[in-house]
RNA sequence: GGCCCUAUCGUCUAACGGUUAGGACGGGACCUUCUCAAGGUUCAAAUCAGAGUUCGAUUCUCUGUAGGGUCACCA
């Protein structure tokens, strides 16, 4: 980067809905863009639309981004920025460059009246840092409308006012917004101000290569979703930084410090990422290494309290009691020796390699999980506790009268 | 459909004119192991197509093709 001074990145995401994977990543980025470059990063709440916006809905943002680590420097609500809007959009009338339209309202809701902007027709190149130059010819844009009234404005007007008052010097958005540029370029030399160097994202797919959506992807999309199903946050940041970005070296692990470190605009990919959750369990496995090892004991601990087995006592089917080279008489015996071992781990153990491990172990583990497929015995039995685990032995035992 | 963006293994990607096209996820095999998982070793797997430019193209140019985004008094 040229300049590493007075940076100022924004994230702009409207309050219509709850934190949304492909918001958190555009995050993301102008998080570890404005740490990387000592900027400052802003977050804005685009509540213009009072029908949708809600304030729940700014919450649960607000919230998910705090429990991602991605904090803000400043924050505004555009709701409280009226006046801001109404003196800039009398100026534009005054000088000519928005007008008051008469309309034939088509929808219910609609004004008679709205603001238009008076497009000049002219060509717009832009440079994007990730896209290059990037040309439209405004003309097929007409006259768009910039506020429902002086008092309303709409999305175009109100992001180049405030990304202007805000002395925003950096826009990272997604792609999808690629198409917007032109129409916020025009209102920005309208209103004299100095133009942004953006840089368009590229966006996030489902597995069918299309974008992701509230509608057709449901529970996948909320950041929430992958909160209460445990994610840890690095995790989560480490695998939407790979989609799109990588460091140039084979490292693939990063905390979000790391990540600000090694963060460098230049390597964003130009072309979207398809989204692959098994990727992320991927990631979310090699950050729990990085844990302590109590908290992940306690992590894979609390997630095989989840299995039924743990919680009722299994149904045993007596025939698979004995491991494979063994009677059930042999099983019968060894479930009877361990009874008193199951508190004696190093004991248990020990018997085990005597007895022969098979001979042991799985008749034990079968005993406590009724599974042909579980953890070990002897997390079984740190979980169980050893008063469970013995009745759920000697039950066992019992059957194999 | 108009406009715009994109194009390396199934997926995430490395390569910034010269490599046996590398890594990771996932998959296969094997080892380890009381089962599962984990771990270890290992195998398969890609430059969209066609023209140029060049001694030499994954890389540069053009065309085609494919995919995607966007076309509100939403953001």
């Amino acid at each position: 980067m040229e300049s590493t001074k007075n940076i100022v990145v924004r994230m702009a995401p409207s309050p219509t809905g709850n934190l949304h994977i492909g918001t958190a990543r555009a995050t993301l980025f102008n998080y570890l863009f404005a740490k990387k470059y000592g900027g400052k990063f802003i977050l804005r709440s685009e509540d213009t639309d009072k029908e949708r916006s809600k304030k729940e809905y700014e919450d649960n943002i607000l919230s998910g981004l705090s429990w991602l680590g991605l904090e803000h420097d400043e924050f505004f609500r555009q709701s409280e920025r009226t006046q801001i809007y109404v003196s800039y959009v009398k100026q534009m009338i005054e000088n000519g460059s928005a007008y008051v339209s008469k309309e034939e309202p088509k929808e219910p809701g609609q004004r008679d009246e709205v603001i238009r902007f008076r497009n000049p027709n002219k060509k717009i190149a832009f440079d994007d840092l990730i896209r290059g130059t990037v040309e439209f010819d405004t003309t097929e844009l007409g006259d768009f409308v910039i506020a429902r009234s002086l008092e309303e404005p709409l999305y175009h007007l109100a992001v180049v006012v405030d990304d202007h008052e805000m002395k925003v010097t950096h826009i990272l958005r997604g792609e999808d917004h690629i198409s917007n540029t032109p129409r916020q370029i025009l209102i920005q030399e309208a209103i004299g101000a100095v133009r942004p160097i953006y840089a368009h994202l590229p966006l996030i797919f489902d597995a069918e290569h299309k974008k992701l959506s509230k509608r057709k992807h449901g529970a996948m999309v909320w950041i929430d979703t992958y909160k209460e199903e445990e994610y840890l946050p690095d995790a989560l940041l480490n695998f939407f930084a790979f989609m799109g970005w990588n460091p140039g070296t084979e490292r693939e692990i990063f905390s979000l410090s790391e990540l600000v470190e090694a963060f460098d605009i230049e390597r964003v990919q130009k072309n979207a990422a398809v989204f692959n959750i098994g990727k992320l369990k991927w990631f979310q496995k090699e950050h729990i290494k990085l844990l302590p090892e109590e908290e992940q004991t306690a992590l894979r601990a609390k997630e095989i309290k989840e299995e039924d087995y743990i919680k009722t006592a299994p149904k045993l089917d007596v025939e698979k009691i004995a491991w494979k080279t063994s009677t059930k008489a042999e099983a019968k015996a060894n479930l009877e020796r361990s009874l008193d071992l199951v508190a004696d781990k190093d004991g248990l153990m020990k018997f085990a390699e005597g007895a022969g491990k098979g001979n042991v172990l799985w008749p034990i583990r079968y005993a406590l999980s009724g599974k042909d497929k579980s953890p070990d015995p002897f997390t079984l039995i740190d979980i169980l506790g050893v008063e469970e685990s013995k009745k759920r032995i000697e039950k066992a035992i019992a059957q194999l009268q």
